[in-house]
RNA sequence: GGAGAGGUGGCUGAGUGGUUUAAGGCGCACGCCUGGAAAGCGUGAGUGGGCUCAUACCCCACCGGGGGUUCGAAUCCCCCCCUCUCCGCCA
């Protein structure tokens, strides 16, 4: 949510960073302002009438208690007509304000001014790159060939317990997404300083609306009910990522200065509805409706949000590094990024199998975007209240992950070298080949 | 799911229709006092919104949330949420 300050007083600025972005130039600022000129002028005049009404009524009780019962029967119908007056004033403030903020929960967040201009995803500047892709002395398989000879997962009896986009992990296959997990938590605890939470994976709506999923991408979380009570779907949803309900922690809360910053990571499954997706790239586990996920947050000053974005960025190129893959660094433009994201880093990882990279981390500064929504603040030592930057970062996500390791680290012989960092997690420094 | 008890400021705890601008206590901040402290005394302190150049005044709202009754609601009525105790069910 943006500040409605800033959109009466800089309308025209606002307008124009909205517009650099992707669905930011249907943004409806005018409509806004209408509404939040409608709300003031009857909020106003309601509240002259209440500090009369307020007023009156000491009076009121004032002469009943010196039993003076017809002045205050007539006084009473004097404000009586004043509470018509204010209650429908209220009832019009009231239902301005709620349009208002129905159409300002739409508005998506101001692009950081470092953020480069652009289109679509061909706009985003490369940043860093990080080693280079393995050459083969052997024809590398792709990871679906990989985890069907290692019986890594069970693709067909996967679809058949829940359909295509769910995985079965099998054998290795389950052992590695576990170490994998495990890996990744002790490495944001124990080397990054991030302390650890593990989150409900069923939230309520209100949560998808503090980090700004809903109300735009309702269609694509799934919604929960309880058995065939359909009275209770809407209220609860399947988690599309951690950062849902850990970046939620402290909503509603007025948080002092001392307690910043805090760094939490969480290990979660993630749930995507991918609606409209079906079709696209399906086979194999790189899309797919559910994932492990081990996710960064941080709820930081405003001061120190950028620095913090970038050591969260670090955070998450080191698992990439720990696991010798290849990988890149873009920054997402304008118009690609998310609907919360003032700045954004995008980390892809290199899959052999693929040629070409995949998306495995997304690390973003939503900046008082998130907090503004889900009113999280904290109290300055001058006692000011401010809202915190919230970041959340992928620490990262896993599938991809699974398959830029096994089509990276595959051996000539078939099986899959483990990375040194990975063995303790596995007990093993290899998948042998005849497993 | 059933029965009962609760939800008031940073904490504690009064308050069942009108000097309550939410008593009193604890804690907090500042000041006085003191060689310094404690005690004592005094002052101050919440959140959001409106008006505004103003973070100055002034005004409105806020006693779990939302409705209602009333000239006036922490207080009366209705619905919902949460916590605790017991029962049922259950990993």
């Amino acid at each position: 949510m943006l500040d409605i300050k800033l959109l009466r007083e800089k309308a025209d600025w606002v307008r124009e960073r909205l517009a650099t972005r992707h669905g930011g130039d249907d943004a409806r600022v005018n409509e806004v302002l209408d509404l939040d000129e409608r709300r003031r002028s009857a909020l106003t005049e309601a509240e002259q009438l209440k500090a009369q009404r307020n007023s009156a009524s000491k009076e009121i009780g004032a002469l009943m208690g010196q039993k003076k019962i017809a002045e205050a029967e007539a006084r009473k119908a004097e404000v009586r007509a004043i509470g018509d007056r204010i209650t429908e004033l209220d009832r019009l403030s009231a239902e301005a304000e709620t349009q208002r903020d129905l159409i300002m929960a739409m508005i998506p967040n101001l692009p950081h001014a470092s953020v480069a201009l652009g289109r679509d995803a061909a706009d985003n500047p490369e940043i860093r790159v990080h080693g280079a892709p393995r050459e083969f002395a052997f024809k590398p398989l792709n990871h679906i060939e990989l985890c069907e000879r290692l019986r890594l997962i069970d693709f067909a009896r996967g679809a058949k317990l829940s359909g295509s986009g769910f995985l079965l992990y099998t054998g290795w296959g389950a052992r590695l997404e576990r170490a994998l997990i495990n890996f990744l938590l002790d490495l944001h605890t124990h080397e990054h300083g991030y302390s650890e939470v593990a989150p409900p994976f069923i939230i309520g709506e209100h949560c998808m609306v503090g980090v700004g999923q809903f109300p735009k991408f309702r269609d694509q979380a799934y919604a929960v009910q309880e058995g065939l009570d359909a009275s209770t779907l809407g209220k609860l949803y399947l988690l599309p990522t951690a950062e849902a309900p850990v970046a939620n922690i402290h909503r509603e809360e007025l948080l002092a200065e001392a307690q910043l910053p805090i760094r939490y990571c969480a290990y979660s499954p993630c749930f995507r509805a991918e609606a409209g997706a079906a079709g696209v790239g399906t086979r194999g586990m790189i899309r797919v409706h559910q994932f492990d996920k081990v996710e960064l947050i941080k709820v930081v000053s405003p001061e120190t949000g950028y620095a913090e974005l970038e050591a969260m960025v670090l955070n998450a190129e080191k698992v990439l590094q720990l696991l010798g893959l290849h990988y890149r660094v873009i920054n997402l433009c304008t118009g690609d990024m998310g609907f919360a994201s003032s700045k954004t880093y995008d980390i892809e990882v290199w899959a052999p199998g693929q040629g070409s990279f995949l998306e495995v981390s997304s690390c973003s500064n939503t900046e008082d975007f998130q907090a503004r929504r889900m009113n999280l603040r904290y109290k300055t030592s001058a006692g000011e209240n401010r809202f915190p930057h919230i970041l959340n970062g992928s620490g990262t996500a896993l599938a991809r992950l699974f398959v830029a390791l096994v089509e990276t680290h595959q051996q000539a012989d078939g099986s899959v070298a483990i990375p040194e960092p990975l063995r303790p997690y596995l007990k093993a420094d290899c998948i042998p080949a005849g497993a």
